[in-house]
DNA sequence: CCGTATCCATTCCGATACTG
DNA sequence: CAGTATCGGAATGGATACGG
């Protein structure tokens, strides 16, 4: 039996999962966002079959979420980079990032934080803000059906 | 072969997909947090096989992400409700719901929106802050080796 | 160096049947 | 209603070999 797609779903959480919601997709996206242009590179660093890679990374380009561009270097081969679509998941990224690092590491062991650029400093937990500005806790948040006026 | 566990990755994204990077476990959450509570409900509302659903939730509860409860109404079944560190993911959701919103929908297309509970009003699109209040657009976000000092 | 193609074990997932 | 057990087809993912 074939997995379910879920892209007629009304929920844009649904639709997102059945783009991106597999074992590789948001890993590969967080290497382009550290700057992984190139085959080789994801391959090593995300130590992945060479196959798989090749078939996600077809996928992220289909998609829109990622193109190919000429190498940087001059260099014959291309190079897999975000689009604007692409970039936009960082979101995501990163508030995957900062709940790994509140849960899922002991006390003393290191892992990476996500840096303001500028001056290296860990940037702000991200928030869930109310329309007129007010911090919104978990319970006060709810889901609505869009509906157009 | 077996798929790698990512458990011993230095990187929180990493560690974290291990634990519900799957297809099924994010919608759950989802569902958590809209207030399902309810085997039969889950089951009805993701249109899941009970075999997959009842692996799931057992796998979310021995990762400390649900918990089961004495069933609200006093019958005799239980219920499953997110524990703090499975309400933490809600910020996760919001980041896929945001995205999928904003690329996932055609023009006149209607989906669901998270809201303020108290107003109805969508909530603010996440943004990347820096320490200092900035906020940053994804190029003046990079991922640093935390370490101690 | 950059991928594609094929093989095979493992895992995933849905349908169905069954227990309490 | 709330699950568990089993089965079989499909997809996944790693190793290897191969071609541009």
């Amino acid at each position: 039996m074939k997995r379910k797609s879920l892209q007629g779903a009304a929920c844009p959480v649904a639709r997102t999962l059945d783009l991106i919601g597999d074992w590789w997709s948001l890993l590969i996206i967080r290497d382009a966002l550290d700057g992984i242009r190139r085959f080789s590179d994801f391959q090593k660093n995300l130590d992945i079959a060479k196959n798989m890679l090749s078939a996600r990374l077809k996928a992220l380009v289909e998609q829109g979420i990622m193109q190919t561009v000429p190498a940087a270097d001059g260099g014959a081969y291309k190079e897999y980079v975000l689009t604007e679509r692409g970039k936009a998941l960082q979101t995501v990224i990163v508030a995957l990032s900062q709940w790994g690092g509140e849960f899922m590491y002991e006390a003393g062991e290191t892992g990476s934080v996500m840096v303001d650029a500028q001056n290296r400093q860990p940037i702000r937990k991200l928030e869930l803000v109310a329309a007129d500005g007010r911090v919104l806790a978990p319970e006060d948040v709810a889901t609505r059906l869009a509906v157009e006026h």
